[in-house]
DNA sequence: TATTGTTATACTCTATAACTATA
DNA sequence: TATAGTTATAGAGTATAACAATA
């Protein structure tokens, strides 16, 4: 057999945070697919332009650390849904100004919302320090120093 | 505007989660994917077969949390590639036995090692204790009791 | 030449149902 | 009837290159 008995792949950080990552991801993902049949890129742009206003799709795209090609199909089926508008920027036509509808905020404002509620559900159980920590560890991964 | 002002996505654990999740990944992917081919629930079955010994396909499953039709597809690729074997379990012809070949031990020592190292990269710069704490509340978002 | 956004394409991953063969 | 494992299929997520329009 292996001389390596002491490793043990439970313990391994990216699987340990995948499958955290895919649990947390399941269960919010119920509020916003069946509800209002969105998919994720759906809606992290919708909480960008929720929380920030008008933005161009690079905006999102960069706060979003997604690449533009995922934020450009999801802005075409969140515009089909009425979720949101854009409108070429005339100084620069190569841009659009994206918002959301009406339809839309009411929407952001439901999810965020649930979001809260969810974050609060799973953060419950901890300290505050602890979930402090964590959120300041889970940084630090995606973005080392 | 929304008169939930104070919400912030990039506070948001999923997010988090998922983004650190991807971001290990693919760091950890380049080790199994260049040097052996392999997909991710392919290095998870080596990575039980090589720690436990011989396994069904049953016993993967459930240790690694897995659906079964995707052990069983990763399973036929590792034959495949001559990184494991499985025989009929004589007592009941439903279970197959799984194991690693010489060639697949030797894939599982590597990467074994390479998981060992990235874990020590990517923990390097918190206290043991942080990480202990990062490791427990990852489980218990996996699980919640 | 560079940038914004789109389209095409391929690959990976996940989820589910239907199936086989055995028990 | 139940279980181990397989196959088919669809949906979701990701990655990249090539492109049009504009600057």
């Amino acid at each position: 057999m292996s001389k390596n008995v002491d490793f043990d792949i439970a313990e391994f950080l990216p699987y340990l945070l995948n499958q955290a990552a895919e649990q947390c991801s399941l269960d919010f993902q119920s509020y916003y697919k069946e509800k209002y049949g969105m998919l994720r890129t759906e809606w992290r742009v919708v909480f960008h332009l929720g929380k920030y206003g008008l933005m161009t799709a690079r905006d999102v795209s960069l706060k979003a650390k997604t690449h533009k090609t995922k934020i450009s199909r999801a802005v075409h089926e969140l515009e089909r849904k009425d979720f949101l508008v854009r409108e070429t920027d005339p100084n620069d036509r190569r841009q659009e100004r994206l918002s959301l509808t009406t339809r839309g905020k009411k929407v952001y404002d439901d999810l965020q919302r649930a979001a809260r509620d969810y974050d609060r559900t799973i953060t419950d159980t901890f300290k505050d320090s602890e979930v402090a920590l964590l959120r300041k560890m889970l940084k630090s991964l995606i973005d080392p120093a």
